[in-house]
DNA sequence: CTTGCCTGACCGACTGTTCGGTCATATTTT
DNA sequence: AAAATATGACCGAACAGTCGGTCAGGCAAG
């Protein structure tokens, strides 16, 4: 599971690696050669760090999420107004997940992966579940203080979070397949005001 | 790409074959002897219908599009005021999308597929970008006849449907990993509320 | 007999993983 | 200091399994 002892940065340069190599050409048809051959090393040496295929996927998934959580956190961490911390943190969420198109085509694939276990009964997916839950967390505190602050009408925290990060998730996938600037900016803007709107008193 | 002439029904029966199959073990690792086996025929019966899995592949999708179109359209035909059309229309939308989970893992799938297409700078996923655009359509035409029954306040109606799709897409999405069926109910009813709030005069 | 669908054994390309051997570097010995 | 030795990171050729696609023959209908 644990990229081995050896030299740590190894390990990461061949996480950078298979990102770019799976985002480019898939889960199943991204092959250990052409990772190899991206971070520099034989393919042997890839198997020094990891013991297979399926955990450099778990390895990846793990820099991917941290990286997005970390993104969010930082977000979080903004000193502004329930109102407009909520606002920010929604917009630039977006953005920051866009600047990880390839980390975002993986996470789909992988997403895919994890519901075909939940359907056959495995119970496994925490991975990446627990990833989304400490993001949902961010924004129901969010919205907790607003209401405090009363800047929010009272709500049920849990589903408002999730109708927020249902429309940064959705948001990003349109606009994966419709590469529009300007339209994306016009329903970015559009829709957030509308979903802000809702949240008043 | 080319139809068929021979059986269409069987034709449809392997498409439903391929649903299945690839549902459960992804595109990649799906393999024809397997769908050939779930339609019951044989391998070699499978490329007198199809020439390749890739054609499979989309007639899959055309099948799974339509589907979802339709389902749409037959929402979309109700007669309701604008604002319980709407509120309908999106929670119907997704006990529709739920109740297609197979489709909704392949779409998973095909999706990524696509946006890799166009990182890759084809233009080519009009596939399925299309029949998001009739969903985002109907949509529009709701927003628009509530807005002139004065139902809704005025409102850039583009954006608001891509929040709209957003939160249907992103909704289904985080629940596919998250089978909470309390959960699910409490988050639906109280996003659509909210959702529906912010598009009030 | 001819036509035409149907079949599954077969082929060959592909790729994850293994493993015996190489070599740069560290450590010990002289 | 220099030679001898030990270590383990590194490598890629070879292996073994897998699967999409083909095709020569089977079988039913007319």
């Amino acid at each position: 599971m644990s990229p081995l002892q050896k030299d740590p940065a190894k390990a990461d340069a061949i996480i950078r690696a298979a990102i770019h190599i799976f985002a480019r050409d898939g889960l199943e048809k991204g092959k250990i050669a052409d990772i190899a051959k991206e971070a520099g090393i034989g393919k042997g040496t890839v198997y020094e760090y990891f013991s297979s295929k399926e955990e450099i996927f778990h390895a990846m998934v793990d820099t991917i999420m941290n990286d997005m959580v970390d993104a969010s956190e930082t977000l979080y961490a903004m000193d502004l107004s329930p109102r407009d911390k909520l606002r920010t943190f929604m917009r630039m969420n977006i953005e920051i997940i866009f600047e990880m198109d390839e980390a975002m085509l993986i996470i789909t694939e992988m997403w895919a992966q994890g519901a075909r276990a939940i359907q056959r009964g495995e119970h496994e997916s925490t991975q990446l579940s627990a990833s989304y839950e400490k993001m949902k967390h961010f924004v129901i505190n969010i919205l907790k203080a607003g209401v405090m602050a009363e800047d929010f009408r009272d709500m049920n925290f849990d589903g408002v979070a999730t109708l927020a990060l249902a429309f940064i998730d959705g948001f990003v996938w349109q606009f994966m397949l419709n590469h529009d600037r300007a339209a994306y900016d016009r329903a970015l803007v559009e829709g957030i005001d509308s979903f802000m709107k809702g949240l008043e008193r």
